[in-house]
RNA sequence: CCCGCCUUAGCUCAAUUGGCAGAGCGUCGGACUGUAGAUCCGAAUGUUGCUGGUUCAAGUCCGGCAGGCGGGACCA
């Protein structure tokens, strides 16, 4: 595969690359890796997906996938005992496997390594290299919704920062909300004498409900391993204004799911209204901006066909059991 | 270690001299729209941080403990 075609399959669906020129360095090299790291949760959800889906397109880029189970940050994040994240970080790598991560990409829980004296010095080194300030503000997104900070609120991103010189990471993928932290690495790492990564960054899901972000603790999410039933019924339940393309979920999800895998989605509707439709994307958008497609039409649609696009998913799910 | 203040529904907070523990937001249900939301109705929700005591009766008074906030002390 030539640079160009391999550059636009990293590139795709992401809102940015930090920076393209360096990315163009790491992609002739011979061995290269990519990495994202995720604090294990009870649902993964299409939100985690995006991101997957990334990975699956930088293996195809020649990069060897290390998934970080992030279970220390986690823990940081108050999210519970180590034990009991420790037993869904398992749930977590079947999880992504599912979604088609090939059989080379790499799972590596984060209580293995994070804790090794180099590693703790290196974070110490970190600490006096960085504001409290500007670690805290790394965090606004990704923190857990508190009245009383704790210090392992800025413990966490010194160590995501750590993590990217000891999983020995050419490139770093997240989620926008990982942007401060990846900056933060890319500023602070040369101080410490190690090259930066490059940094991809993919949009943020919205909720089903409309809110900024796709999120397990807020009851705003599809998992991926959802029910057909209850998918239908998270999807009938969502924020979907008419005419309204921009932060609408169901079209995001449309966008996302459907449209990255096929070219046309098939709307079943009444002949009272107009009767089936069978449409591209771009069609699709400017119909519904026109006030042409109904949203209900639409939310059966897509319900039905990510049901249809989750189906191996699921069944890998219950096959691993 | 010492002193003071705080802790009530998922969240923010009410509750008179000790007298049936409430509101707003959120959640859920119904109405209205061929979706959701908005709007309008309606409903549910509690070991009042834990613990011991006083009292006919304690969210309320007294003691102990825990957590939080603020201050003080210690600093060879």
């Amino acid at each position: 595969m030539d640079i160009d075609s391999t550059t636009n399959i990293i590139k795709k669906g992401t809102l940015e690359v930090v920076t393209p020129e360096e990315l163009n360095k790491k992609l002739v090299k011979n061995q290269k890796t990519a990495y994202i790291g995720y604090e294990p949760s009870g649902k993964v959800h299409l939100g985690h997906a995006i991101t997957v889906k990334k990975m699956i397109d930088l293996e195809k880029a020649g990069f060897k996938v290390k998934i970080l189970l992030a279970d220390l940050h986690a823990y940081l994040n108050g999210k519970g005992s180590l034990e009991e994240i420790k037993e869904i970080s398992d749930y977590n790598a079947k999880c992504f496997r599912a979604l088609g991560l090939s059989e080379d990409a790499k799972f590596i829980l984060g209580s293995s390594f994070q804790t090794q004296e180099d590693y703790t010095m290196k974070v110490y080194q970190l600490a006096l290299l960085t504001t409290l300030t500007r670690a805290k503000r790394s965090m606004a997104q990704i923190t857990r919704d508190a009245e009383d900070h704790q210090v392992a609120e800025v413990i966490y991103p010194l160590m995501q920062v750590v993590d990217m010189l000891f999983l020995d990471v050419d490139l770093a993928v997240g989620g926008m909300e990982q942007r401060k932290i990846h900056m933060l690495a890319r500023d602070n790492l040369p101080k410490l004498g190690f090259p930066a990564p490059v940094c991809i960054h993919t949009p943020l899901l919205h909720g089903t409900d409309g809110s900024d972000k796709m999120s397990s603790s807020k009851e705003n999410f599809i998992a991926i391993d959802d029910e057909p039933n209850v998918i239908k019924k998270k999807i009938k339940k969502s924020y979907c204004p008419a005419g309204e393309i921009e932060g609408n979920p169901i079209l995001e999800i449309a966008h996302h799911f459907i449209f990255s895998e096929r070219d046309r989605l098939v709307i079943e509707r009444p002949d009272k209204f107009g009767g089936n439709l069978d449409l591209t994307q771009e069609e699709l958008l400017k119909m519904y901006e026109n006030g042409d497609l109904h949203p209900l039409d639409l939310k059966n649609s897509v319900a039905d066909c990510l049901v249809d696009i989750l189906e191996p998913v699921r069944n890998y799910l219950k096959e691993s059991h």
